[in-house]
DNA sequence: TTTGAAATTTGAACAGTGTTCATTATTTTT
DNA sequence: AAAAATAATGAACACTGTTCAAATTTCAAA
C-alpha cells in the first residue's frame, strides 16, 4: 500500500509549504515549531513525527527556494547576449532575488546548519549555487577562448565572497544604505572583477 | 557628587565584561538575559536598570572587540614593510582574528541590529572598521603613487565585500573546508584583488 | 457492521527564553 | 535614629522547544 507514503508526503508537504510561506514573509525570526504548525493546519506536536525538528523543516525550504531563484534569475536574463552580458545579468538577478527575500538570505547564508545535517549536504548546495547558476556562461567564455578556465575558477569564487558579503553588509548594516547605492556597488565590483573579460 | 556616576559606570562595566566573556567563547547563542547577570553577579532584572536589553549590552562590546582586534591586527603587522606587504598582512591578521572569534563575527556581521540603535551609530562602525585599519597604508599606496585614490576606494570595497563574505561561507558553511583552504582561499582572493598594485 | 488493534494526532507538562513591576533591601539625607 | 530616595530582586506572564502519555482516528478482520 503506497497510499501512506503518498499521505506522509502529502503532509509534509504542508509543513514545508506554511514554512516556504513564513520564510518569505516574516523571516526566520517567526519561524517556530507552533507557527508553523498552526499554519499548516496541525497542532505543533504533529510536526514532530513528520521532522526532526524546526530546523530540519528549514533547511528542507532551500531546494525548493533555490528552484525559485533558479527561475527568477532565467527568465529575466532569457534575452541577454550570451557571455560576459549574460553572466553580468545573472549576478544582478541572484542578487536581487536576496534583496527581494532577506528571509531567504538569513536561511541560505547565516542561519546555522545543525550538527549532522541533511542527507542533501546542504552547505555545498548553497555555496554551490551561484557557481551552477553562471555555469553556462563561463563554459561558454572558456570555449570561447575569453579566459582560462583557472582564471574562470578565482573569479566565480571572487565573485561568489564579494557578493555574499555585500549582500550581507546590505542587508544587516544598511551598507551601502539604500537600494540605488547597493546597485551601484554591486555594478562596481562586478566591473572590477570581470574587466580583464570585456571583449 | 560624581561618585554615583562613578559607581553606575563600574556596575555597567561588570555586565559588559561578562557578555564578552560570555561572546568570546560560547558565542551569541549563549548571551542571554539571565546568563549575563549571574556571570556579572546580580539578578537578571538588575540589567535592565542599566541597559535597555541584552542587546543593547551586545552592541556596547562592539568598540572593546574592535581595540582588541586593532591590537592584535598591530601587533602582529608591526614589522611587515610598509605598503602592499603591510597591507596584506592586516587583511590576514583581521581575517584570523574572526576565525579565532567566530562569536565576535556573528556579533559584528549577524546579529540585527535593534531598530533605533545606540548613540555611536554601530552599522558604519562596523563596516568602517577594516578601512579603518588599513587606513595607513591605503595612504601610503598612494601618497606614493602606486595607486590612485579612485582605484584604492574600489579595492577597498571589493575587499571588505570578498572577505566578510569568505569569513561568512567559512564560518557558516564550511566553504573553504579546513582553515589550510580558507588561507589558500584568502590569498588567492587577496592576490587577485591587489595584482596590479605590486610594484 | 462491529470489534479491536495499530497508527496518528494531540495537549499537558517541563525547561528554557525576555520583560515588567510591585516588593524588598540598601543607601543617603535629614 | 528616622525618613526619604535609590537600587536590587524575584514573582509573574508570555513566549520559545521538546517529550510523552492519553485521546482519537484509521482500517482490517470477524
Amino acid at each position: 500500500m503506497k497510499n501512506k507514503a503518498l499521505q506522509e508526503q502529502r503532509i509534509r508537504g504542508y509543513f514545508i509549504e506554511a514554512t516556504k510561506e513564513i520564510l518569505k514573509s516574516e523571516g526566520l525570526k517567526s519561524v517556530s515549531v507552533r507557527n508553523i504548525a498552526e499554519k499548516a493546519g496541525y497542532s505543533f506536536a504533529t510536526l514532530y513525527n513528520y521532522f526532526k525538528d524546526a530546523k530540519d523543516l528549514v533547511f528542507l525550504c532551500v531546494q525548493d527556494f533555490q528552484e525559485e531563484c533558479n527561475v527568477y534569475v532565467t527568465t529575466r536574463t532569457a534575452k541577454a547576449a550570451r557571455g560576459e552580458k549574460k553572466l553580468r545579468a545573472i549576478l544582478l538577478a541572484w542578487l536581487e532575488y536576496f534583496v527581494q527575500y532577506p528571509g531567504i538570505f538569513e536561511l541560505f547564508f547565516m542561519e546555522k546548519l545543525s550538527d549532522l545535517n541533511k542527507q542533501p549536504d546542504t552547505a555545498p548546495m548553497i555555496t554551490g549555487f551561484l557557481d551552477k547558476l553562471c555555469e553556462g556562461e563561463w563554459k561558454y567564455l572558456i570555449a570561447h577562448k575569453t579566459v582560462s578556465s583557472a582564471v574562470a575558477a578565482n573569479k566565480k569564487a571572487a565573485l561568489l565572497y564579494g557578493l555574499s558579503g555585500l549582500l550581507l553588509l546590505y542587508i544587516n548594516r544598511q551598507t551601502p544604505s539604500g537600494y540605488p547605492a547597493f546597485l551601484k556597488a554591486a555594478n562596481t565590483f562586478i566591473d572590477s572583477q570581470l574587466k580583464e573579460i570585456t571583449t
